[in-house]
DNA sequence: AGCTACATGTAACGAGTTACATGATTAT
DNA sequence: ATAATCATGTAACTCGTTACATGTAGCT
C-alpha cells in the first residue's frame, strides 16, 4: 500500500503530473521507494477514483496535455491515518545473495565478476547521493527546518546504504577470491 | 524469478518438503530472500510441473504425510543458466522512509517512536545473526571450504545490513529530535 | 532519417499477500 | 480446554513488470 502513500506524501508539497512523479521517483526517490511509470499511472487512477486526489487538465503548446494532480482533504486524512500505523521493515530479496549461495555450480570468476559489477553500481549511486548532499545540504544541519531534516534523514539513509553495500562487496571479494 | 532459483539452490544440497523450506526460509534465509509458505507451495508446484524438481511422498506416523522434493538434472541446468545472467540490485521500498518524508503531518513523537521501534527490531535481528556466526563459524575463516565461505559471505551481509540500519536509526533519531 | 524527451494510457502476466480449509499430535 | 507445531493446499486480491499503442517536438 505504500506506493499510494508515497504519491500522497509527494503531492502534499505541490501538484504533479504522472510523468513528473515518475521522473521524481526515478531520481530523488530512488532511495526510499521505487516504482515504474505504469505503476504510477495505475495508482493515480485508483487514488482519484477514491477521492484522495483530484486532477486538472493543463493544455500545453507543442506538447501533450498534462494532468496535474493535487491531494484532497480526504487524501490528507488517509495519509495521516497511515502515518499512525506501525510499518514493517522491508523484506530482503537480494538476487546477488542467492547467486552467492549457489556459486559453487559455476566457475569462481563468474560470481566474483558479478560482485564487482554490483560494487560498481553502488559506487555510482553513492556519488549521485553525495552530489545531492553537497548541492542541497551544504549548510549546518541544525539550521534546517524539520521538514528539510526529514528529507535529509532519508538522503543519509541512501548514502549509508550504498556505503554498506560497497563495504560488503569488498569483504565478499576478499573472502571468495582467497587461495 | 529468484524465488524459484532460491528453492533450486536450497534443494541442491538436500531434499526438503514445502514446510521444511518455509522454516528454513523464515530462519536462515531471512537475510537473502523472504517468502511466505503459500508462495513456496505455489512455486514448488510450478517447478515440479516443468520438471526442475521431483517429489516423493514420505508417509509419517502420527503426522501428515510429507512431500519431499529433490532437484533434477533439468533443475541444475536451469540454476546454472540463471547464475550466468547478471542480477540487478534489489529495489528499495522502505515504508519507514516514506513515513519520514511525510512526518510533518503528525506529532514529532510519532515518527521518533517508530524509528526507535525499528531500531529495536534490527538490534534483535543482529543478535540472531551474531548467534549464528558464533555457532557455525567459530574457526578461522580461511579454513572454510568455498561453499562454506559463500554461506558465510551471505551471513556477513545480514550482519552488516542490520548494523547499518541501527546506525541510521541512531543518526535519524539524533537529527529529528533536535531542539 | 532516427533518437530522445514529453505525455498518457491499456493489457497481460508474474510475484507477493491475505484469508480460508483441513486435520492430527504435543505441550501448557 | 486451547494453543502451538506439523503438513498441505485453494482462492482471491494487490502489487510489480513487460509489452504494446499513440503522437508531437527538438536535436543530431
Amino acid at each position: 500500500m505504500a506506493l499510494a502513500h508515497t504519491i500522497l506524501a509527494t503531492l502534499g508539497d505541490e501538484a504533479y503530473s504522472g510523468y513528473d512523479l515518475w521522473k521524481k521517483f526515478s531520481q530523488t526517490s530512488a532511495y526510499y521507494w521505487q516504482a515504474s511509470q505504469q505503476q504510477i499511472y495505475r495508482e493515480l487512477g485508483k487514488l482519484e477514483k477514491e477521492g484522495a486526489i483530484a486532477s486538472e487538465i493543463i493544455p500545453q503548446e507543442g506538447r501533450p496535455n498534462k494532468k496535474l494532480y493535487k491531494i484532497t482533504e480526504k487524501g490528507i486524512e488517509k495519509l495521516k491515518d497511515w502515518l499512525l500505523e506501525p510499518a514493517e521493515p522491508m523484506a530482503i530479496r537480494e538476487e546477488l545473495l542467492v547467486k552467492v549461495i549457489a556459486a559453487e555450480l559455476v566457475p569462481r570468476s563468474v560470481i566474483l565478476q558479478e560482485i564487482k559489477r554490483h560494487r560498481q553500481i553502488h559506487t555510482q549511486q553513492l556519488s549521485v547521493y553525495k552530489e545531492i548532499e553537497q548541492q542541497k545540504f551544504p549548510e549546518q544541519v541544525d539550521q534546517l527546518s524539520f521538514k528539510q531534516k526529514c528529507f535529509y534523514a532519508t538522503l543519509r539513509c541512501g548514502l549509508s546504504y550504498e556505503s554498506y553495500r560497497i563495504a560488503w562487496c569488498d569483504e565478499a571479494i576478499a573472502l571468495l577470491s582467497e587461495d
